[in-house]
DNA sequence: ATATTTGTTGCAAATAATTGCAAAATGAAA
DNA sequence: TTTCATTTTGCAATTATTTGCAACAAATAT
C-alpha cells in the first residue's frame, strides 16, 4: 500500500464517519500510528481535514470545492513557503493573492502568530479559521466561482485602501525587460494593484518562470523587492536580477 | 471519544434543547463533569455558547457554526424559504444577510434562475457555486470566523453602494412600536444598512419573534415591506401589522 | 444559618504528540 | 542488475495534553 492510497483511504473513512481515530485506522491500514499521524499531518497541511488529538475530523467551514488544494503540496511550493516565512514578522499586514503558491504559504503559517491577512481568496480566508491571532480582512467583489476569489472594480477599489507591509504575489512570469506578467486578465489587474499599494512585494515563482513572459502586464521587474524560487539562489545564475536590486532567495 | 467529537455533541445537544446540563451530558458522553466543564469553558471562549452555572445555554442568536447549521434543517425554515420564492423574479438583485434563514432561502433557489446575489456570508456565496446564472457579489470586510461572514466599516460602506431590489433579512425581533431589533451589535448595524439601501425588504421571522425586542435597533417596523413567518397568516392575529402597511405571509 | 450543589485549583496517571534515529523501501542512474 | 541517494516507516525517549480526583471555595437553596 502506497502513501497516496493510504491517505485516500483516510479521507474516505473521514467522509463516512466524520472522524478518524489513530488507533483504529492504523490497524485497518496495517501501519504504525506514527505513520498515520504523519499522513494526517500532511492532509491537514493541505487543508483536507483537521488534525485533532487522537485522530482527525472533517474541516468545518467551506465546501469540498477547495480540495483542488491537492496541488498545494507539490514539494517546491513547500520549499518556497518555508523561505517566505522568514520575512513574515508578528504584527505585519499581509496582502495575499489568490494563487495556490500564496495559499501554500498561508497554510504553513504558525498557528500562533499575530497578523492581519488581507485577501480576496476564499481558500486563503478559510484556511485561517483556526489561527486565532490572525485577523482576516476579506476583499469583496464579483465572485469567481472557479477560483473562489473576488475580482473586478470593487475588489480593486478595496485594495487601493490597503497599505500592506508585505504582498505575497503568486507565481507569474518574470522578465527583466518585459516585467512581471500574468496569464489571466482580471487576475493580473488585481495583482498590479496589490503591488502598487504594498510596501514590499515578494514574488513566489519557480526558476523556470524567470525570463519568460505572459499576456498581461502586472508591473516592472524592479517593482518586486524579493523573488523566492524553489531553487538554491547560488546554483542558478540570477545575477542580473540582483543587479536590478531584487533580492533572490 | 475524541475531544472535538465530544464538543460537537455538546453543541448539537444545545441546538436541540437550548441548554446543556453538566450532570446529564456528562453521563451521556461518559466523561466526568470536570471534563464537560472544561469543554464548555473552551466553547465559551470561542463564543459558541454561554457557560452558566450547572451547564450552558445558547448564546444570544448568532454564532452557530456553519458546520452545524447545514445539517439541522429545521422544517420551518423550509416553509419560510418556499414562501419567499414567490417574491424572487429573474433578473433581480438580492441582498442576503448572514443568518440561517436567509441561507435556507438561498439553498432553495432553483438551479437555473438568473439573479445577482449580494451577500457578506461565505456559506451563502459557496452554496451558489453551482447556480450558473447567479452572479455573486461578495461584500468584503473583517471576517468573523464563527459565522463566516464579514462585518465592520468596509462591509457597511460596500453595502451603501448597492441598491438591491430585494433584501432578505434574517430572523430578528419585530415589535410595532419598538421596531426591528437584533441581538448582536455588529450584525444589527449591517442589517440596518441593508434595509436602508434596499427597495424592498422581506423579514424572515418566526411567529414567536413578533412582538418581542432585542438590544440593538435595526429599523422601524414599517420599514419592512413583507414579513414571512412559518405560520398561516390567517391563523395568527397580525392585523396590526397589516394596518401598518406590512404584508404578512 | 446551614445544607447542598456547583466551581476552582492543584495534582498525578493516562494518553497522545514530537523528536531524533536507524532500518527498510523506493527510485534513479550507472 | 547494482549502487547510491532519498524517502518512508517504525521505534524509543522526551515532552505536552487531557482527564479524573480530591480538597477547598463560592454560590444557591432550604
Amino acid at each position: 500500500m502506497i502513501k497516496a492510497e493510504r491517505q485516500d483511504l483516510i479521507l474516505e473513512h473521514l467522509l463516512k464517519d466524520k472522524k478518524v481515530l489513530l488507533d483504529q485506522i492504523s490497524k485497518v491500514l496495517k501501519v504504525s500510528e506514527d505513520t498515520v499521524r504523519r499522513d494526517i499531518k500532511e492532509l491537514s497541511d493541505k487543508g483536507l481535514l483537521k488534525a485533532v488529538r487522537g485522530g482527525a475530523i472533517q474541516r468545518s467551514s467551506i465546501p469540498v470545492h477547495f480540495k483542488d488544494r491537492q496541488h498545494i503540496d507539490v514539494p517546491y511550493k513547500k520549499i518556497i513557503a518555508e523561505k517566505v516565512l522568514e520575512y513574515i514578522k508578528p504584527g505585519m499586514v499581509l496582502l495575499v493573492d489568490s494563487g495556490t503558491s500564496a495559499l501554500a504559504v498561508v497554510s504553513n503559517l504558525p498557528k500562533d502568530i499575530a497578523l492581519t491577512v488581507v485577501t480576496n481568496s476564499f481558500p486563503v480566508a478559510s484556511i485561517l479559521e483556526d489561527h486565532e491571532k490572525i485577523e482576516v480582512l476579506f476583499i469583496g467583489g464579483m465572485l469567481n466561482k472557479v477560483s473562489f476569489s473576488t475580482t473586478g472594480y470593487e475588489t480593486i477599489q478595496a485594495i487601493r485602501n490597503i497599505r500592506a507591509d508585505l504582498c505575497l504575489l503568486g507565481i507569474c512570469s518574470i522578465d527583466l525587460n518585459l516585467g512581471v506578467t500574468g496569464a489571466e486578465y482580471e487576475d493580473s489587474l488585481i495583482k498590479r494593484v496589490m503591488v502598487e499599494t504594498s510596501k514590499c512585494t515578494i514574488a513566489l515563482s519557480t526558476s523556470d518562470k524567470l525570463g519568460t513572459s505572459d499576456s498581461f502586464y502586472i508591473c516592472a521587474a524592479n517593482s518586486l523587492n524579493i523573488i523566492i524560487t524553489e531553487a538554491d539562489p547560488k546554483s542558478v545564475n540570477l545575477s542580473a536580477y540582483v543587479d536590478a536590486g531584487i533580492e533572490i532567495r
